[in-house]
DNA sequence: AATTACTTTCAGTAAATTGTGAAACACGCA
DNA sequence: TGCGTGTTTCACAATTTACTGAAAGTAATT
């Protein structure tokens, strides 16, 4: 297989995972591309390698910037602007995560705290309260991991909690 | 707020928040509502409750089922089949990493070590192989937590490995 | 102030996903 | 075997989401 040929296999295959997540096709293939490219592309070179459309491009390299995951950069002498992806698979990966957190996360914790916080006295009130509460107290502990992860460097976290993960388990 | 208002809230938004992940609303909701009832409900009765046709509740509670989060109950003495779901929710995160994890990471797995076994002799043939190895090595590590999750039980979950998180770290 | 080089927006369209409802199917029971 | 009750399937419809391309916007350059 030729390198290129492989490139666009791993830009296709990676689009087609991202719609798995909630990320659209295009956006991840752009990351894709951009990560495999070894210095900044502008517009319309992304344009022509994907296939795709000016407007198309411009939203989704926006959103990919928003998520700081991929960066504007200015080429001296040049008036376009180019775009790179960050290249530390960690960094992106924590990135990500922050991102997720503040915008799925933390809106359902606000919806159960203020669900949480009230009286139902009818019957079957209890069960529910429990219920939101267990729901709440996850969604702490899922808070604390990803605190800690995000505040964390890399290196913190490959080596200290992933070293716990493999060889400091104790349980069953 | 009344309980039931406060039940369908929960609900209306559980379903929203599954548009943002992957998840479609209605079977969002349909995991929202199993939770929420105390005894097990029959389609009718979902479909009664969230407004939906015979159709999509059967497909939506079949799928539920196959991620391993919503169970086929049998009442004594009825022919209809009743449906309840999974209520301890560490079971039910745990059951959705397992899930995701095989529809998710592993195709994305093989792909990288199709790709990186190869040699690319082309200039820039480097520089893509070790964008496939650190990703590929992330992914690793990533099944090698979910591994350790997925294998212990949800008491050592919460106990020692958010202990570790909470308080055990030592780094900056 | 007009031109050039580029970016952003957005109405309209295309594509993908989700939902409906009626028909086909399954199965116990008289 | 035929009936009653319940489940599953699937072509088509509705809805949601993504993309296009042309027009409007921005700003440096002459």
């Amino acid at each position: 297989m030729e390198l290129k040929e492989a490139q666009d296999k791993f830009i296709t295959a990676w689009g087609a995972f991202g719609t798995q997540w909630g990320i659209n096709r295009t956006m991840a293939q752009i990351h894709a591309l951009l990560l495999l490219s070894e210095n900044p592309l502008s517009t319309d070179e992304i344009m022509e390698k994907l296939h795709i459309s000016r407007g198309n491009v411009n939203m989704n390299v926006r959103d990919l910037i928003t998520w700081g995951i991929v960066h504007k950069v200015l080429k001296f002498g040049e008036r376009k602007e180019f775009f790179t992806a960050e290249k530390d698979v960690y960094r992106t990966a924590i990135q990500i995560m922050k991102e997720r957190r503040k915008r799925e996360l933390m809106p359902v914790m606000e919806l159960l705290e203020d669900l949480k916080d009230q009286d139902y006295q009818e019957k079957g009130g209890d069960g529910f309260k429990n219920t939101l509460n267990d729901i709440h107290q996850f969604g702490q502990s899922t808070e604390a991991m990803l605190d800690k992860i995000v505040k964390a460097d890399e290196r913190w976290f490959t080596s200290s909690l992933l070293k716990f993960m493999l060889v400091g388990s104790k349980s069953k």
